[in-house]
RNA sequence: GGGCGGUUAGCUCAGUGGUAGAGCACUUGCUCGACACGCAAGGGGUCACAGGUUCAAGUCCCGUACCGCCCA
């Protein structure tokens, strides 16, 4: 069966990836004893689709699995979704609302069906666009973090960390979502930059008439809820009126004025309102001066109804309130100036909402202490970074933690096992059982109605997929894992914490190397967003040049510690080289060369393919060591490199005639073009698994898949110095000779004589054992070794010898005379550069001998070679 | 404001103290029996700027400018 004329990706690429889920090679073997290698992938939002930074996340941690499957390592990527809680709630809660209901009407019951009803339905959209990748987890093992295996690791989690008091409930201001009515974690809140006012306003002084102090403030509809104002200790201005107080205008109420170190001297006129329970920083000072926390927004962000507020603000919006209260205080006289600045506000990620610091009863976690573990592991080198740069951003994070709000007014996730008496009491226990036997006969129970954060769960992943709490074979396999895969947005989110829990939980880190990859751009540079229209999908990009082609770009671009800018034309690129693989093994086919198992690589006699054979080893190694550094570009540009550059060009051209003329090398050539094909096939395969599966079951056997097999190892013998420099001698031959043909204009397919002068015997061997190959790929008509040039011929030099192309009568003697100028004047820069050093004592006496040696031979080289071409050139002259 | 990263060919980017590299783009020439998604050859660089260390700096150090990101 002769091979298609281009690879047919659109309709190999679907069943061949069944094959390989079928074969079961995804699934680790827990009773083989081979060494686990273990990739937890990061799960996706189980509301999400397959986007690009997705395909560069998942080619990576493909890639790497792939390989160390091949290596023989009892391999095991864990795949899974988690439930994202607050993008759940809202896809449901936008559906609730355009039937006219909402989850309140609808109630917890239904509410979660139709969530798990939901997620049915929707949920195996990522891990199916997954596979049109090609990637290869163990989907047998597909977790999600609302499993019940999970979900039990979430409430034994909960309950070991309250039982250590590293969960507790407590009453602090956090970050409120009023249309969403939750708490949101600080790292879902950005802070948005905008424009904005300050408005000044009057507070009067008491028992004085006419006497105010003015206070700034960019939320003015807060005033309702101070309940100090704060000058500097050290103002002299204020130094008089520090303790007495002001009367709130609109409420009447006393405020003290109080010195605080907060309030800034030069900003405004020194003086600042405090609202503790609406402002973080304004909270501190209320902790630190005692003062009394008033809220006066209600979980909607409305004006609550106290006494001391006038009742026609109550039930206001926060921005209607804001307009009535900046008229009222005009119509006081008490605003003093309204003036344009720039600040920021803080906006939930998701909801887009402004978030509302807010007074709430909420549990915690004790990041700040849990952090510590977690930051020594990094700077004890138990995991490590890749790129070594982002610990510091890790560093930064962990070393600052701030108490981790982990309740969620939300119903769509693991809802917090603490149950409350009548009094108030809280009883955490894993179920209501335990509970209740705490609390005693008698007692009624209610669950809190929270659930927790998504990332609470998620940062269990590396140990309750495998079956935590309980001990499992694979826990004890797979646990810890070997590299972790990410990009740097997510350290704080999901690798920290998994940090944290781990250690906690497991004392033991969860992965052994976090490896953080670039963010994938588009080719301006730009952010890829939906609004902006720049969103390449990885999945049309599949369609139109193969999932191959995409993997392989996605590796090649994927260097170190520098985001990826991607553009179409790079995929073209890789598209194209799927197609010379493609053409290669075409050629092969053609030319009758067929794999033979029986082949051995070390037994090879022919000095071309002992040199490709040494080249296969040199190239694998490459490979193997770019990989092992997640060096991605490198691993991906050394096999473009070997396969195109090396074996395309030059092998297949050397050995061509070989095979039409059927010499006595063509045999060997036979086996060993078949052979170098087979494990380029077998190389490639993690980068590229389609078209090397393919290509291996068409063109060497279809017993096995590539995906099942084990990675070569070449015999040291194979990395033979004396081919190589053999070839590489050929290789320079023949390219200087094009080169100086195609400098001259000669046309292409002139056969002209070629003279070498100054061969030694060697280099007359080689020219006699590669006379064929010369003549064919440098166009020679003849070449025959000579004392003196003819004249009038062109002259190039090649290490010792010089080689001449007698064809004066077709070429411009004027341009080679300039050629040769101009090569003269060269090689003379380059002597004098050198000879500077060489010339320079300091250089002499410091610098190691072997470069001193060597900067000798190049000045050595330089010379011959310019003596040379000066002679050549005089010659013309002459002529 | 604090921190981190970047600045190398037209573009996108590698580069590990010892004479600057790749892919794409560009130019020229090729219906040579695998491949025009190709072959061959070529042009193109003040390595952002200024200073320092060193026998030797794109590479190490300091500063400046600009770009990007993270945190406040």
């Amino acid at each position: 069966m002769a091979l298609d004329k281009n690879f047919n990706f659109k309709e190999i690429e679907e069943p061949l990836y069944k094959k390989w889920e079928d074969s079961g090679v995804f699934q680790p073997d827990l009773e083989s004893g081979a060494k686990p290698y273990t990739i937890m992938m990061p799960p996706p939002n189980v509301t999400g689709s397959l986007h690009i930074g997705h395909a560069l996340n998942h080619t990576l941690q493909d890639i790497l699995i792939r390989y160390n499957r091949m290596k023989g390592r009892q391999t095991l990527w864990q795949p899974g979704t988690d439930h994202a809680s607050i993008a759940v709630h809202m896809v449901l809660e936008n559906q609730l609302n355009k039937e006219g209901t909402s989850r309140e009407e609808l109630g917890r019951e239904a509410f979660m069906e139709r969530a798990w009803k939901w997620k049915e339905f929707s949920g195996n959209t990522i891990t199916s666009q997954l596979r049109r990748l090609g990637t290869t987890p163990d989907w047998s093992r597909e977790r999600f973090t609302m499993d019940d295996g999970l979900s039990k690791a979430v409430l034994k989690a909960f309950v070991e960390l309250h039982k250590k008091g590293l969960v507790y409930r407590a009453e602090r201001l956090v970050n409120w979502d009023p249309e969403r009515q939750t708490v949101i974690s600080d790292l879902e809140v950005i802070q948005k930059e905008q424009k904005g006012n300050m408005w000044h306003i009057r507070y009067p002084i008491e028992g004085e008439t006419e006497t105010f102090i003015t206070v700034a403030t960019t939320r003015p509809e807060t005033m309702l809820g101070d309940t100090a104002v704060a000058v500097h200790p050290d103002d002299e201005r204020y130094k008089d009126i520090v303790g007495k107080s002001v009367i709130l205008p609109i409420t009447g109420r006393m405020i003290p004025i109080i010195a605080d170190e907060y309030s800034d001297p030069e900003k405004g006129s020194g003086a600042v309102k405090i609202t503790p329970a609406h402002d973080f920083n304004d909270f501190e000072v209320g902790q630190r001066n005692n003062l009394e926390m008033i809220s006066v927004l209600n979980e909607r962000a409305q004006i609550v109804a106290r006494e001391d507020i006038p009742s026609e603000y109550h039930g206001l919006d926060r921005y209607d309130a804001r307009k009535a209260i900046l008229k009222e205080l005009e119509e006081l006289d008490l605003l003093v100036e309204v003036e344009s600045i720039k600040n920021t506000i803080p906006v939930g990620e998701r909801s887009g909402v402004v978030i509302e610091p807010f007074m709430t009863k909420q549990w915690f976690v004790d990041t700040p202490t849990l952090a510590k573990p977690a930051a020594q592991a990094v700077r004890d080198g138990r995991t490590k970074f890749v790129p070594q740069q982002y610990e510091n951003m890790y560093f930064a994070w962990v070393d600052n933690q701030l108490p981790w709000c982990i309740s969620r007014q939300l119903w769509w996730g693991h809802q917090i096992p603490a149950w409350y008496d009548e009094e108030g009491n809280i009883y955490v226990a894993e179920n209501e059982e335990d509970a209740r036997k705490q609390a005693g006969e008698g007692a009624t129970l209610t669950r809190d109605a929270d659930v927790l954060d998504t990332w609470f769960s998620s940062a269990l992943w590396p140990f309750s997929t495998l079956g935590w709490p309980d001990k499992t074979p694979e826990l004890a396999a797979h646990f810890p894992g070997d590299a972790l895969v990410t990009g740097f947005d997510i350290i704080t989110f999901w690798v920290s914490r998994m940090m944290m829990f781990s250690l906690f939980l497991m004392d033991e880190v969860p992965f052994k190397d976090v490896y953080i990859h670039a963010l994938v751009r588009d080719s301006k540079g730009q952010k890829m967003s939906k609004s902006k229209g720049n969103v390449l999908d990885p999945l049309d990009l599949i369609e139109k040049y193969g999932a191959d082609a995409l993997r392989f770009t996605l590796c090649a671009l994927c260097s170190q510690g520098r985001d990826i800018r991607l553009a179409e034309d790079r995929l073209e690129g890789y598209r194209n080289f799927v197609t010379k693989l493609w053409n290669a093994s075409k050629y092969a086919e053609m030319n009758a060369c067929e794999f033979d198992p029986s082949f051995d690589p070390t037994s090879a006699t022919y000095t071309p393919n002992k040199w490709i054979i040494g080249e296969v080893s040199k190239a694998a190694d490459s490979f193997e060591e770019a990989l092992g550094q997640y060096r991605f570009n490198d691993a991906a540009n050394g096999l473009y490199h070997f396969v195109w550059g090396t074996f395309c060009d030059w092998y297949l051209e050397f050995t061509k005639s070989s095979l039409t003329n059927e010499d006595e090398n063509a045999g060997e050539i036979r086996q060993t073009t078949a052979w170098v094909l087979q494990q380029i096939y077998i190389l490639l395969n993690p980068i590229m698994p389609f078209v090397t599966e393919n290509l291996y079951a068409q063109r060497v056997s279809n017993e096995n898949l590539v995906i099942g097999m084990s990675w070569p190892e070449y015999d040291q013998s194979l990395t033979n110095a004396v081919s190589a420099e053999k070839m590489d001698w050929l290789i320079r031959i023949i390219s200087e000779i094009r080169s100086v043909r195609a400098d001259m204009n000669v046309p292409g397919g002139a056969k002209i004589p070629l003279m070498v002068k100054d061969a030694c015997d060697e280099t007359k061997d080689g020219f006699n054992t590669f006379d064929e190959i010369l003549k064919r790929m440098a166009r020679l008509e003849s070449i025959t070794f000579v004392d003196e040039p003819p004249k009038g011929a062109i002259q190039a030099v090649v290490d010792k010898i010089t080689l001449i192309l007698p064809i004066a009568d077709i070429i411009d003697l004027d341009a080679e005379k300039d050629r040769l100028k101009k090569q003269l004047s060269k090689l003379e820069d380059d002597i004098n550069k050198v000879s500077q050093q060489l010339d320079n004592k300091n250089f002499v006496e410091r610098a190691p001998a072997e470069v001193i040696a060597e900067k000798e031979e190049q000045r050595e080289a330089a010379k011959a070679t310019h003596e040379k071409i000066s002679a050549a050139l005089q010659q013309l002259e002459a002529a």
